[in-house]
DNA sequence: AACTATTTATAAGA
DNA sequence: TTCTTATAAATAGTT
């Protein structure tokens, strides 16, 4: 990223690997930090260079970030936790079940249920929240409706035109086929029971000009303006 | 790094933090893919998301770099089993890890925040649900208003009887003290002199039937038809 | 999700 | 290693 487009590949010559190895480091190292802090992310890096050496950041801790990794990713019976203390254990239990708590009793009130020890204020936010909330779920709604609307009238446009060429190629295997039977019954017959087998074949040609058939999928019977 | 310069500390819009996570966290993992590959080195990197979404990266094994970082940082060399009470409370934090991420998500999705991947029926209920919950609360609040006004009526009605009264104490006490001045005055000088002083005395009695002064409490401007 | 004006990161050279 | 600088990348705000 800077005098010349480099490919990302290792580096071939070990100076510059290692030159390159401090710069980079330094720079993700950065970016790492300033992901946690805008974001309110909990970021664990660690790295360890081609010689060996050890380098590692974490906006929390370490042991924390690597407790609530391998509590999220399934840890089965592999023994890797150094268990030291069971009281951060017990700790994060704690925190975790307020939270639960917190964020249920939330949820309750958002429901607009265990509304008696609210105030008058706290109701207040309470609304304002919800109704913002509330907004932006219906206009949501209305996006992900119409663009399914979109969508299916792409489709029925698109079976429209499948079924256009459809008809047109029976209706010219169809008039080939006449041809064959016509030839067939003058070579066979040569009298006057074709007419039959010939109105048949006629009639199977009508339906390429009847479009009305499956025109019903473009009539989804939902008005655009109706939603907002 | 762009349109403007930021300041590092955590976004307060709660969407844009959101987005500037995704961006960011995209160009981080580049990053630390790219140190690996053109250094050689070992990487590792774990990031929770304040929704408690987890990502990670490594180019050998997390497992691996864990253990490798254990090693190094620390001489925790007590690498056996877990035991089962520690697996207990792995469970337990997996469970409310997952009860929280789930709770913080329904929070969101409420504040009308991540709906992207709600489908219209999911939308559906979310919308039913933000009805009710608002329609109580907005209830709700309106009885806390209603008693709180009812409240401040009664206590008016009480100040007001209790003014009353004061009032008619007030006026017995000024005449008895007129009373008194008009002995005092009779007694001491017997000329036309004391009829300024029954002046005033007379005028302290009217204040006990103007009762308007102090009924302004129970005019409290809001009408109960206007809460619903 | 795409765009773009800017800010950052950094490859090469000193 | 560190500094410089031209250039590549990342990204904040916007649409």
């Amino acid at each position: 990223m800077a005098r010349e487009k480099i490919k990302i590949r290792k580096i071939a010559n070990a100076t510059a690997r290692q030159v390159t190895f401090s710069k980079r480091r330094r720079g993700l190292f950065k970016k790492a930090e300033e992901l946690a802090i805008l974001c309110d992310a909990e970021v664990g890096l660690i790295v360890f260079s081609a010689t060996g050496k050890l380098f590692d950041l974490s906006n929390t801790s370490m042991k924390e970030i690597i407790d609530r990794y391998n509590t999220h990713s399934k840890n089965t019976t592999a023994g890797d936790l150094p268990s030291l203390d069971l009281q951060l254990e017990n700790g994060n239990l704690t925190i975790l079940s307020n939270q639960v708590a917190e964020a249920t009793r939330q949820l309750r009130n958002m429901r607009g249920e265990d509304l008696n020890g609210l105030t008058i204020q706290e109701l207040q936010e309470l609304e304002k929240t919800l109704e913002t909330g509330l907004s932006r779920v219906t206009q949501k709604k209305g996006e992900q409706i119409m663009e399914q609307i979109k969508g299916l009238r792409n489709k029925g446009i698109q079976l429209m035109e499948e079924n256009t060429k459809l008809r047109y190629q029976v209706a010219k295997m169809s008039n080939a086929g006449k041809q064959v039977v016509v030839d067939l019954e003058n070579a066979l017959h040569e009298d006057g029971q074709s007419s039959e087998s010939v109105t048949n074949v006629t009639h199977c040609g009508n339906l390429y000009e009847n479009e009305d058939t499956s025109d019903t999928c473009l009539k989804l019977g939902l008005s655009c303006s109706g939603w907002k």
